[in-house]
RNA sequence: GCCACCCUAGCUCAGCUGGUAGAGCAACUGAUUCGUAAUCAGUAGGUCGUCGGUUCAAAUCCGAUGGGUGGCUCCA
């Protein structure tokens, strides 16, 4: 028998006879490496364990420990509930694709008469636990295109039919465990004994090929990890995120609520919300001032015939609400571009008048689909943080890096760990090749600059421009998109901007539309979950709350608390006749930062005992030195 | 918008296969004046999201509608 010559990623390399597997070379090098081993990476492809090696060949084992090797743990588990699910409803449900994702996997499945519910979970899961149990080989098998296509269509997996003849390559793999075929590339574990914890974890909707005309299919979303320990670790830290939902801590925290009585996605918020906001607007208004940003002010509403002309009438209008008063059609703008294109054109711009930066506040409303809707992170009406920068082209990178380090300064006071996408030109776009090239250049060239990473989609910029997308994660790490920075060369085109050029000729001003939050509402939204609701005392609604210990010191309190509010504090007091303790915990579940204690031992030296939320007791000190402190830490964010 | 599920007191939830509702916390009243995460006792509070249907009888079954949740599509 011939022999191979197997080079391993130390560098060495060794001699089989031909035909040995990546198992039989990991169980030459260690038991341990051989029951750690996966699949193998062979010459670079992945492989299963079992597969044949015929030529001398580069090999590489690939464990659990790795990102590929979890990934064929878990794309086997999908197996392993797909055969599970087909034994228990045979025909009634038809398979189609199960991918891994991140902590697990999903599989989707078709069914006319079957609807999967959380109940049935258990007996999914018991009987894919029989069948680890069983140690059923998993082995794969190669068949031509006709054959595979035939198999199929007689177990009446018609899904899977339309995905066979949709393959490019033949032949076809398939991959069988006990009775159960499917379908697959691979590679798989070579057994389902080796499948150690998994748990489904809910069922959703989801369309046939993600295309909105097809069948709706069921997912079964499921977490999988290679043993039960790193299972339960992962669902505890399911558990922990669920209680910094922002919806949960925004009804605890009496920030904000929704009505159904007033429309969904409308956001209604409450003192305490409300004064959160206010501090995040008043911070947005100096660091713009501060960069150079003009405050500028639109109207709610602006004639329809206006929205034709920047084509959101033909673009966007689903989108809109539209009102008719007095024969005349308004639309409620989506966008606040309008009114800072009639600040621009309302006189003649000179060259030496730009950058010209155009920030607001801007509150927008928008028609999104019902579905969509999830607390702040997705509303109808809420308010961007939006500025228009209209520039030569010369100046557009200098602008740009500008918005990056807006960013990044912004980022870095919350403490948020972003994702930078880049977007470039779709095929339906408007803009000549020259604009493109520009303003995408000076958008990767201020990428670069930041020394950031980024990710770059091929194609998938807006029509009118390409873009950098910058997203936050959520609690659960969904990501939400706040910051934007895209240029757009149709609104200057269309409103026919222009300003006169060191030649005394009219020339065509560029445009970077840019969010440094995005959406108040959504930033709120992310923020709460990112502290927990532990807002930064800078920012916190209240910043402390005075508590007196018995009525004898009532009077005392209420001095303090008069003075600290004159300071400019965000004082509350809670005076009832209840125990110290009984205050502490309500303050400590309010998550207030500083409780200021009064007791004799205060009222008698003027002072207060403040009490920081995590537990711990600042020395005793005047109510002037305590509006000190709070202003000194206030002040340290910049 | 699509698929599934959910909507009971201010909040969190219980209420099996239909016989017109229950707990804890909060609220209110009284007692307690007690120094770092819940003092005790009592009182009151709901046309079970809304509308319609089936039934002798509906929180419970059916339909429509509003709102929410998990996804998908969308949006960015």
């Amino acid at each position: 028998m011939a022999v191979v010559k197997i080079s391993l990623p130390d560098g060495s390399s060794r001699e089989y006879p031909g035909g040995s597997t990546p198992l039989d070379v990991a169980r030459s090098i260690g038991e341990r490496l051989a029951r750690q081993s996966v699949a193998a990476s062979l010459n670079g492809r992945l492989v299963d364990i079992q597969t044949p090696i015929e030529k001398d060949a580069r090999l590489e084992l690939v464990t659990l420990s790795s990102a590929e090797g979890l990934e064929v743990y878990r794309h086997s588990t999908a197996h392993l509930m797909a055969h599970a699910v087909k034994s228990l409803y045979g025909r009634d449900v038809q398979v189609t694709i199960g991918p891994a994702i991140e902590n697990g996997f999903y599989y989707d499945f078709f069914s006319d008469n079957h609807i999967f519910t959380p109940e049935e979970f258990e007996i999914i899961e018991q009987k894919m636990a029989d069948l680890v149990k069983a140690d059923l080989p998993i082995t794969r098998e190669v068949v031509p295109r006709d054959e595979a296509i035939r198999m199929f269509r007689e177990m009446g997996e018609k899904f899977k039919v339309e995905l066979i003849e949709d393959l490019p390559d033949e032949p076809i793999s398939i991959y069988r465990q006990g009775d159960f075929v499917d379908l697959c590339r691979g590679p798989h574990l070579s057994s389902t004994g080796y499948i150690k914890a998994f748990k489904l974890t809910s069922v959703a909707g989801a369309y046939w090929r993600g295309d909105e005309s097809r069948p709706m299919l069921q997912r079964i979303y499921a977490t999988a990890f290679p043993d039960a320990k790193e299972l339960r670790n992962h669902l505890r830290k399911i558990e922990e995120a669920r209680k910094r939902d922002h919806r949960k801590l925004g009804k605890e925290l009496d920030l904000f609520s929704f009505s159904e009585e007033a429309g969904a996605g409308l956001v209604i918020w409450h003192p305490k919300g409300a004064l959160l906001r206010t501090l995040l607007e008043d911070f947005e208004r100096r660091e713009h001032l501060r960069r150079g940003y003009d405050i500028v002010m639109g109207p709610q509403l602006l004639r329809t015939d206006l929205w034709k002309t920047s084509g959101h009438y033909e673009n966007y209008r689903d989108n809109m609400y539209f009102t008719e008063v007095e024969g005349q059609s308004y639309g409620i703008k989506p966008m606040n571009c309008l009114a800072h294109m009639l600040i621009y054109k309302s006189r003649i711009r000179s060259y030496r008048d730009l950058p010209l930066r155009y920030f607001e506040l801007g509150t927008v409303h928008r028609h999104e689909k019902s579905g969509v809707l999830h607390g702040l992170l997705r509303v109808r009406g809420f308010t961007q943080d939006d500025a228009h920068i209209l520039c030569t082209p010369e100046q557009l990178d200098g602008e740009i890096k500008g918005v990056l380090e807006f960013v990044r300064d912004v980022m870095g006071i919350f403490g948020f760990e972003y994702e930078l996408e880049i977007s470039t030109r779709p095929e339906k776009s408007i803009g000549t090749e020259e604009d493109w090239e520009r303003a995408t250049s000076a958008l990767m060239s201020a990428l670069r600059d930041s020394g950031l990473p980024y990710e770059i989609n091929e194609g998938d910029g807006a029509f009118y421009g390409p873009k950098i997308d910058i997203k936050l994660k959520d609690a659960l790490d969904r990501k939400w998109q706040c910051a934007t920075i895209q240029c757009d060369f149709t609104l200057p085109e269309r409103f026919d901007l222009t300003y006169v050029g060191k030649n005394g000729e009219k020339q065509r001003p560029v445009m970077v539309h840019r969010v440094i939050l995005g959406a108040i509402e959504r930033f709120i939204g992310v923020l709460i979950e990112h502290f927990a609701g532990n807002f930064p005392l800078w920012i916190s609604p209240v910043q402390a709350t005075v508590l007196n210990v018995t009525d004898q010191q009532a009077e005392y309190a209420e001095e303090v608390y008069r003075f600290l509010r004159n300071e400019g504090i965000r004082v509350q007091k809670d005076l009832r006749n209840e125990k110290l303790g009984f205050k502490i915990r309500e303050a400590q579940m309010e998550k207030v930062p500083y409780m200021l204690v009064i007791g004799d031992r205060e009222k008698e030296n003027g002072t207060i005992t403040p009490r920081y939320r995590s537990g711990k007791n600042l020395d005793s000190m005047t109510p002037a030195e305590f509006a000190r402190v709070v202003r000194d830490e206030c002040r340290q964010y910049h």
